[in-house]
DNA sequence: TCAAAAGTGTTATCATTACACCCATGG
DNA sequence: CCATGGGTGTAATGATAACACTTTTGA
């Protein structure tokens, strides 16, 4: 059953780049071993076509989910790639998505057009189909910008969780070799988003105070802050 | 001459956001007058449909000098608009691309598929075609955010402004009453990427200082900055 | 009692904010 | 000489960075 249109149109496709955090101390990108050509046999990101009654955000969950099993993920929007030569079927376009979740939550199965389906390391990535690595190098910049001024972390630490834990998804995201941990509990606290739930047991050493974080006064927080901004205006963070 | 595919495509559109400054007083939309159905007659943002060889950045630029007579602007890409139900001829996908150029720079002239070309300013735009209303809300957010911490401003001046000059289009772009003058001259001037280039003549008050923006030095922190932000770590800024 | 990680005190420095004030020019 | 914008001084407050130190646990 052929469509025919008046114009050549490209294709559409989304990929979805799903970063992984594994005991908070090495991110990782889930990546799937493609079934088809062109690049059957190589790593990719799962993705694949639009199809014309669906968002762009759920043909991406949908990928997501025929391919590699994970679902129930906050996808973003993270750019549309759409050079010519970028994919050897012909002009196909993609919206890229990208989302950050707790490795152990999320299980992986092997599915259709998906020979396997792996989480990878950041720094291990094997040679990828397509402009799959330009998309990657992206969403990790991006990806790193959120979490100066976002506190997404939380999503990937248990309910409960250190201190330390938090540091250390920081430095894992970040990139960094060690944050100063007096100045990175102090700015975390003043904040004012978490609370004290408790305390840590069965460790072989001092029990750490255990946090949750409080979404409303995160949202309170934003409000506040929103506010203050327009006064002030401008910052030049850089 | 028709196009077959085996499986449905949607249209690929782009489209523009083209903010002016106007004197560095008021913040306007560079939008044109629909000269064919859908929405004939009502106002929309320049844009329109990629062709198969060109990239998505030439095709915004492509329609934008086509439909306006703008050029030599550098855009970037917003975001992609996907819902079904977006454009009544059927399933259309559009990459929004945005832009902030100086007003004076850039004559308008209408064209093809035009009826007209203005610049409106953003709180007394018309009724727009589409879903246009809320690509401009989408871009103006980036743009404000852009602006904390990218100095963008610079671009929109003439080549020597005086501190007034950029306040006022900090204060308009940001939409704020008024900054605090001491306050806004020590932090441009602490960055140290001014240079002095004389003073004002033929006013009716103490001249001002002239400026002009250091592009080497701006580039040079830059890389400065990068390097301390990997050691510092996070920010949180909101 | 020791290793290991949790957690705190403190200080110097820097940035931000808020106000009040002075300066140079043309009309 | 005065209205008009240009431009500066300064002090209180708050945030950041750096470093050294104390605490609590299980083995």
């Amino acid at each position: 059953m052929p469509y025919t249109y008046e114009y050549p149109r490209p294709a559409l496709t989304v990929d979805c780049v799903i970063f992984g955090l594994d005991e908070s101390t090495q991110l990782k990108i889930l990546l799937i071993q493609r079934g088809h050509d062109p690049f059957k046999g190589s790593w990719a990101l799962p993705g694949g076509f639009v199809d014309m009654a669906e968002t762009l955000e759920s043909a991406a969950l949908r990928e997501l989910f025929e391919e590699t099993g994970v679902k129930d993920v906050f996808i973003e929007q993270l750019y549309t790639f759409g050079s010519p030569g970028r994919d050897p079927r012909g002009r196909v376009v993609s919206v890229a998505y990208y989302a950050l979740v707790n490795l152990e939550d999320h299980p992986v199965e092997s599915n259709s057009d998906a020979e396997g389906v792996a989480w990878f390391a950041t720094d291990e990535l094997p040679k990828l189909a397509f402009d799959h690595e330009e998309i990657i190098a992206v969403a990790q910049k991006r990806l790193r910008a959120k979490l100066r001024y976002q506190p997404i972390g939380f999503e990937l630490l248990p309910e409960k969780f250190t201190l330390s834990q938090l540091q250390k998804l920081y430095e894992t995201i970040l990139g960094v070799e060690e944050l100063n941990k007096r100045n990175f509990r102090t700015k975390i606290q003043r904040m004012g988003v978490l609370n004290e739930v408790g305390v840590q047991t069965g460790v072989a050493h001092r029990p750490a105070q255990l946090y949750s974080f409080d979404k409303e006064k995160y949202e309170q927080l934003l409000r506040d802050k929103y506010q203050d901004m327009l006064k002030r205006g401008l910052d030049f963070e850089i």
